[in-house]
RNA sequence: GGAGAGAUGGCAGAGUGGUCGAAUGCGGCGGUCUUGAAAACCGUUGACCUUCACGGGUCCGGGGGUUCGAAUCCCUCUCUCUCCGCCA
């Protein structure tokens, strides 16, 4: 979320930036503001009261020591009022900062001056792109594929689970294993420390990275030990650094993640989710980075630059979109989506999103840094994007590599897989 | 699931209801000594809110209560640990 001292200084500034999102801050900024002000002058008040009271009570107990029962007891007569002043104070002030928060909260965080306006993912500017869209006669769509070399079972992931859940059977398997243990190694070369996460978390990482309160309706929600299925390894990854202080030197701090990720996703339907172009659960390695501020977008380059080197290096048409405000998400500065084209279905499907959060999720974590020889802590940067997410590669890969017979393993997963042909 | 114990500063660990933001040790930082280092010694060492600053306030797991005054007493919630049971 975005600070009251960020809104306090830039009034004009995040009513104008917001409005690339396409939200109306300014009756909202105005509260803020209002609020914030009346918190303020509360708590001085109630401070100079309280600070009061504690002279009296201290002098309350130094007289009792001496012997002065009768002074004492009169003392004690005069703090009464002042404590029923300041509780109401502190009522006051406690019903100021719940409302503060609740409408804060509701702030999206402020694009970064080079997203460009727009509604939907057509409004999307393509920034760069790479790699041959292949030309495929009678090409069948992956899950025709996935059926013919019974390497997924949608059918029996309905049985098991439901719609959504696929089994990955044989070769499939063993590719989906593959491209984890590929993304994994290229990240750890690119010098990311690889951890294993919980796949649920508490409320407490829900809100960190700000999948709650707003958005539980994507997460599901075990709820006799109130858990959530993690959605993205974003969440408990970025929140091993929730309440941390770092010092400066340590940054940047790079992890990587597999992890399984779980969506609702409710009310999905049609073309857009067959097959594995949108699933309930899928596998994804996912990489974070927590950065200084000034560097956070060289940072975010050189994500960019990582996940691009993935895409080429599977031989995939891949294209990066840079997100215009009306698609980008609630917590994001700036993103840039990856898609890879899916050489069946004919169209391009979204692998990856590297986003810079800049301060929006530290304020919400709690997450500072301390500048060497500082006294003072300041918000880190985090930023994380898919590096990748697994199904729509496996499906682009089985699309694009289809021949007569049978399709081909990209040559970086040959070592990995253990075959280079499906047959 | 059953029984018990506990939650205090970066860590370990004290704390009779009244100068306790909190002893002590370790760690960290600065210094003395040293060619340098170690050891020893001296000093220093939490976060947050508010203020231009001085200062003031809050925080001993969370919430509530008793009291002039709570880390210390009461209630409640959460979490952690140990033992037993079950189990990959």
């Amino acid at each position: 979320m975005l600070t009251l001292k960020q809104i306090q200084d830039n009034k004009q500034e995040v009513i104008e930036r917001l409005k690339i999102k396409n939200f109306d801050a300014v009756n909202i900024v105005d509260q803020i503001i209002e609020l914030d002000n009346k918190r303020k002058s509360t708590q001085t008040e109630a401070d100079n009261l309280q600070a009061e009271m504690n002279r009296l009570s201290k002098s309350i107990g130094q007289l009792f020591k001496e012997g002065k029962a009768e002074e004492a007891n009169q003392a004690k007569e005069t703090t009464a009022g002042l404590k029923e002043q300041i509780k109401n104070l502190t009522t006051q002030q406690d019903s100021i900062e719940t409302e503060l928060q609740n409408l804060v909260v509701q702030l999206p965080n402020l694009p970064h001056p080079s997203v460009p306006a727009g509604k939907s993912a057509d409004d999307n500017i393509k920034v760069r792109e790479g790699g041959l869209i292949p030309q495929l006669t009678e090409a069948l769509p992956h899950w025709e594929l996935a059926k013919k070399f019974n390497l997924i079972d949608f059918e029996l992931g309905v049985k098991l689970t439901g719609a959504g859940f696929p089994v990955y059977k044989g070769h499939g398997a063993r590719l989906q294993r593959a491209l984890i243990a590929f993304f994994l190694d290229e990240a750890i070369a690119a010098g990311y420390e690889e951890v294993m996460p919980p796949l649920m978390v508490n409320e407490d990482s829900g809100f960190g990275t700000g999948q709650l309160p707003d958005k539980e309706g994507q997460m599901y929600h075990v709820t006799a030990d109130n858990l959530y299925l993690i959605p993205t390894a974003e969440v408990p990854v970025t929140n091993i650094y929730r309440d941390v202080i770092l010092d400066g030197n340590q940054l940047p701090v790079r992890n990587c993640a597999y992890s399984a990720c779980f969506r609702r996703e409710a009310g999905s339907y049609g073309k857009d989710v067959r097959g594995l172009n949108r699933l309930h659960q899928f596998d994804k390695v996912e990489i974070v980075q927590v950065a200084h501020p000034e560097k956070s977008y060289v940072v975010l380059d050189e994500m960019v630059n990582h996940v691009q080197s993935l895409v080429e290096k599977l031989g995939l048409p891949w294209r990066i979109m840079r997100l215009c405000g009306g698609d980008m998400s609630f917590a994001s500065a700036l993103t840039f989506d990856f898609e890879v084209y899916s050489g069946a279905q004919e169209r391009w499907l979204e692998v990856s999103s590297v986003s810079n959060f800049e301060t929006f999720q530290s304020n919400r974590l709690k997450l500072r840094f301390r500048e060497e020889g500082e006294k003072k802590t300041q918000l880190a940067h985090t930023l994380n994007g898919s590096a990748l997410a697994l199904p729509r590669i496996l499906a682009a890969i089985l699309e694009n590599n289809q021949f007569e017979g049978g399709i081909k393993i990209p040559d970086v997963l040959v070592p990995y897989c253990g075959f280079d042909v499906i047959a």
